[in-house]
DNA sequence: CCTAGACCTTCCAGTCAGTGTAAGGATAAT
DNA sequence: ATTATCCTTACACTGACTGGAAGGTCTAGG
């Protein structure tokens, strides 16, 4: 299967296989002519990659899931732990986006949103507490 | 006033203030060895930067406040328009993280965390849905 | 006057995870 | 044979900084 093909059946560009290559995640076939060959296998793994980062997770983390799943003396208590610390993160994200939104929200709500000049947002924005 | 006092004044890194004048957003004086001189005025910029880019706002829309900070007849609709847009954003990317962490928070209940190999999430990553 | 340390400067390279584009070779359909 | 569509590599660029090297300046103490 050539890459536009693989790059369909795991939801992915092509571009980014190709990265994905280039830094050792994937090692798809080679045929006569150069073309990467793509099989069963190969798109199984990065349909895994996909859905990893979709989740968020680094490309370091990425690395260290392929690796327990290479790997067939596992803990899964290792996987957990790495899908904990990534929860955390995402939680952190969550609370620091709430907090701006938040704190933009207010802003919004004070300002006039009219023709003339005074404005809420810049003032709080310029305001040197 | 140096650098140093400067970036403690606005609560930025040296560096971040010189990259903000590279890219033009400030342009503090200069003394005649060379070092730059920074004025209450630059301050209150700086600050007003870095607030704007705590809230969440690209470089591009800082560019945009600014330039309405700095025109006296400015309508407060467009500074409005801006933040409506970017509180989209926020929230976009709220729902986005949110999804992720339900996701994760799914796999990471079903997987039973201990010696084994078997693991949830692994199984969740790897399946061809 | 000399020196040590703490400032300051510019410039270049690296980060993360791709994305865009150019130049060129291979294959498939007509 | 031609055209259109694939495929390849290599390099540059993105955003918003951050780190480090190499070198100039300023201040305090001896």
């Amino acid at each position: 299967m050539n890459i536009q093909d693989a790059a369909r059946l795991c939801s992915l560009p092509r571009k980014t296989i190709r990265y994905y290559e280039d830094v050792g995640l994937v090692t798809p076939g080679r045929r006569g002519n150069g073309y990467r060959e793509f099989d069963r296998s190969d798109i199984v793994r990065l349909s895994f990659i996909a859905r990893a980062r979709g989740l968020g997770f680094s490309m370091e983390d990425v690395r260290g899931l392929l690796r327990l799943q290479d790997n067939p003396v596992r803990r899964s208590a290792e996987v957990k732990a790495l899908a904990k610390s990534q929860l955390a993160k995402l939680e952190h994200k969550l609370s620091e986006i709430s907090k701006m939104r938040e704190e933009l929200q207010d802003l919004f709500d004070a300002c006039l949103g009219d023709e003339g000049a005074s404005c809420a947002i810049l003032d709080g924005l310029a305001q040197t507490k």
